[in-house]
DNA sequence: ATGAATTCCTGTTGGC
DNA sequence: TGCCAACAGGAATTCA
């Protein structure tokens, strides 16, 4: 499921491509991966056609193209997309959902999403409220920045957090506070810095959260080295290969395996309609 | 206004 | 073997 790392891979990879090329064919094949651009697929593929890439950004798991026209295109892939770049005359990928492609080379970029949770819009590029340089696509303008960008401020982000009446977990997952957390690195970080997923904010100490920043910079960082997280190959990177940080997790999805630390039972938990995982004997679950 | 629950979607897996 | 429930989960939307 790609969080930060992983679209920072796909960014990467795609801007490799992309950079510089024109748009010279669109195809829109199925309208649910285009809903939010609520103007319409043929609107969609007419605001692409001709235009050119200038640049590729991203902002936690958003990241959109942007085009020399000064609007962007805006790309989040869910649970399963894929942005991959392929020559024209390859055949289609199972759930290849948007075809868009890149003049004058010989191939084209392929929006490929088997659970359809991902989806592409254009939109126009407005002024960053949030600290940054570049223009930002006006529907994300809500999204905090994410924890490895520069102008993130970890004052204001621990001021902010301190005033939530809500659980640690679900602030972390909440894109307005800090973007580019999912499920698996939430926990990844909760189980570096020590802390249950259901401590309230309102109780956490400033250097408690200042270390459990530093501790999901780390886990960010370790993972975008290995190229992501990948489980089921529903996600691969712009080339088609596997992220293999996997390998490197240390709660999430290791239910009834020994804690790396302590040797407990790694445990699962219901929460908000999927699962938590920690340890039971480092992460102590708060009273109440 | 704030926080929490609901909803969208499809392929895989496990139990009976 | 076949059927069905559970599960994976980001974030907009709806509800309380």
């Amino acid at each position: 499921m790609p969080e930060l790392p992983e679209v920072e891979v796909v960014r990467a990879g795609v801007e490799h491509w992309v950079a510089g090329r024109t748009v010279d064919d669109v195809a829109v094949l199925h309208p649910r991966s285009v809903r939010r651009h609520t103007a319409g697929a043929e609107d969609f593929s007419l605001r692409l056609k001709e235009r050119s890439f200038t640049a590729v950004r991203r902002r936690g798991k958003y990241l959109w193209l942007e085009l020399d026209s000064g609007d962007a295109m805006l790309a989040h892939l869910g649970m399963s997309g894929q942005l991959l770049v392929q020559p024209r005359e390859h055949a289609a990928e199972r759930h290849q959902r948007v075809r868009i492609g890149l003049g004058p080379a010989e191939r084209e970029l392929r929006f490929v999403d088997q659970r359809t949770f991902g989806h592409l819009m254009i939109d126009p590029l407005v002024d960053d409220t949030r600290g940054g340089s570049a223009g930002v696509p006006a529907v994300i303008s809500h999204i905090a920045l994410d924890p490895l960008d520069p102008a993130f401020d970890d004052d204001v982000f621990s001021a902010t957090l301190r005033r939530k009446r809500t659980e640690i977990k679900r602030a972390l997952l909440d894109q307005s506070l800090i973007s580019g957390v999912g499920n698996i690195y939430a926990d990844e970080a909760l189980w570096r810095a020590r802390l249950h997923w259901a401590r309230p904010t309102a109780h956490l100490r400033r250097p408690q959260v200042s270390g459990l920043l530093e501790h999901l910079r780390d886990v960010l960082r370790e993972a975008l080295a290995a190229g992501g997280t990948s489980f089921d190959s529903l996600y691969v990177n712009v080339n088609g290969e596997s992220g293999y940080f996997e390998r490197g997790l240390k709660a999430y999805g290791r239910a009834g395996q020994p804690c790396g630390r302590c040797g407990a039972a790694i445990r699962r938990e219901a929460f908000m309609n999927r699962s938590s995982y920690s340890c039971p004997g480092c992460q102590r679950a708060p009273r109440g």
